[in-house]
DNA sequence: ATGTCCCACGAAAACGGTTTCGTAAATAAG
DNA sequence: CTTATTTACGAAACCGTTTTCGTGGGACAT
């Protein structure tokens, strides 16, 4: 390991505290002696032991990020953002996973409660409303960001998108491009996110107002083997969708593989908008006609707001809307 | 905050060290004594001050994975596997990201010899070589095992793959695909990863020694400006490449953007093969040939070896080598 | 000369655990 | 009944910092 302050101490002729003093810039110290020490402590390449100062402080330096998964581009992009406002702020970040298991993000969850971490980014998973949890974590005295997937019942500090507009906006742009049968690819587990955009859709068909347009609301789930047989079945029906709004960006992919298996064309058969941060949209066969989040700057944004109600505790909740971006790609190309 | 250990020993009229003992199942202690404590523990929730264990026991629970970015779908999978198998084991993950700068990478790494994290999994930025920091690294005593990236001069322990065999299986699969001019898509910064899938590309050629074909190195950077303006003024000029070998995933999209954005065609004009772990290569425009590693497990891997040699310090370095898959797609269709 | 103030530093008590060591009581051995 | 051993627990040191509280000595005013 690394030197103590205590070994310094001793090879100065100091007294410990003397030396913690100088090290922290205290007025209690002579110049004189806090050049020596400063001068010797980077010679020895000392660092404080983190343990030490956070069982002394209460601070551990660390902050949580809570997420559904990883392999999603939006949030990888958020990561990306979160770490870098973490890093200038010499902050550290810890990366949890619950892949959609509410069981496993309340047991993750719990352990914040006794230190570690000084503060939490989450996006919370899909599952059963099983709030608890997160009830718990906001009544702790410890600062959650919400980002994204927030839970609106309990008050907090939330980075959002305008969900309901993108929702009415990508149902507009169907219709706009002539589509008569549209079908709003939900996910399970009751996301406030996921309503959102689903009002936002229902309210451009209820406005379109035409007879003779039909639309339907398809919930999928996490397992993809399942998502793919729905999609197949609803796609080989009848009556199947020609215009379809994915909620998020894993079922655009699985639409897409659904229509590639089933000799569908896109945009000729069926017309997709999604919900998608995907770098590579518009290198999609066909190039894809997205919703766009500021995946990077939401989390920059949350990893903000977190550390300026670390900086002063008792911050009012407040929740941040950016604005998503609707890019037409040949997916909806008339 | 929890309760402490001193609380529970207060309220249960026993000294703290009792309490201590008994929580650690401890022979010293009555199975009468530890039944009251386990009971009166979990009915008060109580868990041990992360930060009093690490001072006390020089154990953090938490390992770091170092990699160059986290929005490459390769490196999101390893995370993946990283994570799930630090959960099972109780351990925590730190994520830090180098953006392919040497000098954070050495600053973040740094940090490690100061506690805070008790084992690395790293994956080295590209770069100018300067290993003295991974050179340190692997003479303090925290273990560190490589994955992907790995830094041969150093006898680390390293989870790869088959690149030489690779680099030479994309060549000669572009070689019977009738291509004249292969280029490989190589990265700057003297990456070992790189350099054997090149000599394997390389081996390929010289094995097919037919004269008549050529073959060039394209090296690209990190802007992807700068990449993008390369490729297309390579791309414009007569001896154009009819076959490229994309070393990351990430130039295998900046061949596509400018392949769309030069209306050539893949795979009538370009073929295109490139290391990638894309989910949604299958959708691309063409879908894309790949050569995909096996993230995830790598990622497993990695962190299994790592947790062996924190199990037992002292552990030999081992290399392992997981094979990557070849799957062909329409990229390299005749 | 005496009292008051500030300056620069040291001693010691935390923070919340773990671990070593000591010891009273209970049991076993003689 | 005495002595040795085990059993079950407590006291205290310790991990490396931070922070509170003293305190000796010099400067200053009275």
């Amino acid at each position: 390991m690394g030197i103590t302050i205590k070994q310094i101490a001793a090879d100065l002729n100091l007294a410990v505290s003397t030396v913690s003093k100088a090290l922290g810039d205290s007025y209690e110290i002579s110049a004189e002696t806090k050049a020596r020490v400063f001068e010797y402590a980077t010679k020895m390449d000392y660092k404080p032991n983190p343990y030490a100062s956070s069982l002394k402080r209460g601070r551990s330096g660390n902050i949580a990020v809570v997420l559904p998964e990883v392999s999603d581009s939006f949030f990888s992009s958020a990561i990306d953002g979160i770490e870098k406002v973490a890093q200038e702020k010499g902050y550290h970040v810890m990366v949890y996973l619950t892949h959609e298991d509410v069981s496993r993000e309340a047991s993750i969850i719990r352990e914040f409660r006794h230190g570690r971490v000084d503060g939490v980014l989450m996006s919370v998973s899909a599952g059963e409303k099983k709030p608890d949890h997160l009830q718990d974590l906001s009544a702790s005295d410890i600062p959650v960001v919400f980002f994204d997937r927030v839970y609106e019942e309990i008050q907090m500090t939330n980075v959002v998108t305008n969900d309901f507009e993108s929702g009415y906006l990508a149902a507009k742009h169907l219709l706009s491009k002539k589509c008569k049968r549209l079908a709003f690819l939900s996910l399970e587990g009751n996301l406030e996110i996921i309503s959102h955009r689903q009002k936002g859709f229902e309210k451009a068909l209820s406005e379109s107002g035409i007879e003779g347009r039909e639309h339907s609301i398809i919930v999928l789930g996490n397992d993809e083997q399942e998502n793919l047989k729905k999609l197949a079945s609803k796609f080989k029906s009848k009556t199947r969708p020609d215009g379809v709004v994915g909620s998020v960006e894993k079922v655009a992919m699985q639409v897409y593989s659904t229509c590639h298996a089933l000799k569908l064309s896109i945009p000729k058969d069926v017309k997709v908008i999604a919900f998608s941060h995907l770098a590579i949209a518009s290198l999609l066969n066909p190039s894809l006609t997205t919703i766009t989040q500021p995946a990077f700057d939401m989390g920059k944004m949350a990893a903000t707001l977190l550390f300026k109600s670390l900086d002063k505790k008792g911050m009012k909740p407040e929740t941040i809307v950016l604005k998503s971006e609707l890019i037409e790609r040949d997916s909806t190309r008339m």
